[in-house]
DNA sequence: TGTACATCAGTGAACGCGCGTTCACTGATGTAC
DNA sequence: TGTACATCAGTGAACGCGCGTTCACTGATGTAC
């Protein structure tokens, strides 16, 4: 298998051009020329090493996922030893997710932007294979967050808790898949410099008073409430 | 100009096929040969009627974005004769607006999912040419949402509530551009219907408590701070 | 009222293009005997 | 040590395909005189 052999420079070549094109463009409106001219290699190198788009595209992910997900384990083992017995508080839990994405080791400094935002477009751009891949390759730190964010929202029902961690989500993955061009607005509109780190300090309190509001749902006037 | 006259069949045909499909797939992975065969329309016909790809997009969002804006309109001017002199609070202002989208009238059942759905995308793909034109068109609503937003969060530093309304949108748009996804998901796992209006309902005080939530910015330790 | 012409919606077929993928090939390196 | 062969990264050119768009055309309807 091309994918697991020893790196030859063609493949992290690709690997870095691939990532940096995807993060701007999206999947589909980034073709593999764009790439292969990009990285300086020759057309077929990628289907040599592997296999197809759609493999190139989880190997993109699998490079950064992978560590990630293990430096992940590390923040979590080290938050439930620290707080012994008793569940984290969100605030915490939150902040071991989003520091543990900051403290990754980063190829450049637009390491991190790039990870969120690729992030951000795997959610949200139908790449029905993408999705697969990452539940199956990484359904247990994702279902281990799960169960803390359930620990530390005990108040909540299961289904305000679902919406809520959807909106959770969407704030996170869609502010960070657009982080460069939010940041340059705000540069120009109000001249202010901001760092990835510095959205994820004003990320996690939003967040966190968002879900732990207090439930107040009114059904629209015009609507008929159904009955729950 | 065939866009502005008396609508004919075939153009109403094209532009429900059209959003049906991009709300489904996105733009880019929406081919016209999909959108006029499940129009039962000749393939040439969308560029006769709208002259390109780009155009139809604009026009489907024209459609149903032109009414919505007036709805909204009226339902802040009817918001701040309420209130009179004084700005009306954060929870008023987003329940205005997701009334106005509730309250719209609707072409079919899926409408408001698909209107939802729509600027979700319009948000999250990458199309220059929308991002445009929806700016140009629609930038007076728009601009008057974001200055009761402002009056509605008096305490707020400009920089803080530039991030946050970022939050807001992407939680919304998120949420909303997969909500069919996610009520399917719901249903399978804890049997549990849901409507676009609950949705809306359990989103606006999840936002507004975000909105609002006291200002904890914390720099993760590994990261030198930037003097603000 | 009848004829000639203009206008317009809609059509069928083709256009050129960029796409992901394939394939026969090269040339360097390693391995067996 | 020398030769024959296998393995592998990488290449250049082409493949078939689906794409958005174009174009000459049809046929129905309206308008002028």
């Amino acid at each position: 298998m091309a994918e697991i052999m020893a790196q030859s420079d063609t493949v992290d070549r690709i690997l870095d051009a691939a990532e940096e094109l995807f993060a701007e463009r999206g999947f589909s409106e980034t073709s593999l020329r764009m790439i292969t001219s990009k990285a300086s290699v020759n057309l077929a190198a990628v289907n040599y090493h592997f296999g197809s788009k759609n493999a190139l595209i989880q190997s993109v992910f699998a490079r950064f996922l992978t560590p990630f997900s293990s430096t992940l384990e590390q923040a979590f083992d080290a938050l439930e030893s620290d707080c012994d017995g008793q569940p984290p508080t969100l605030e915490q839990t939150l902040r071991a997710l989003t520091e543990s994405a900051v403290r990754m080791p980063q190829r450049n400094e637009h390491g991190i932007s790039i990870f969120m935002r690729l992030l951000g477009l795997a959610y949200t751009q139908s790449q029905g294979h993408l999705r697969k891949f990452l539940e199956q390759e990484y359904s247990q730190p994702f279902g281990r967050f799960m169960r803390l964010l359930k620990e530390a929202t005990p108040q909540l029902s299961a289904v305000d808790r679902y919406w809520r961690i959807q909106f959770m989500l969407g704030a996170t993955a869609f502010t960070m898949s657009s982080s460069d061009a939010l940041r340059d607005i705000l540069q120009n509109k109000l001249g202010v410099e901001t760092t990835v780190q510095e959205i994820a300090g004003r990320l996690v309190p939003f967040l966190a008073a968002g879900m732990q509001a207090r439930d107040t749902v009114v059904m629209p006037a015009a609507v008929k409430p159904s009955v729950a």
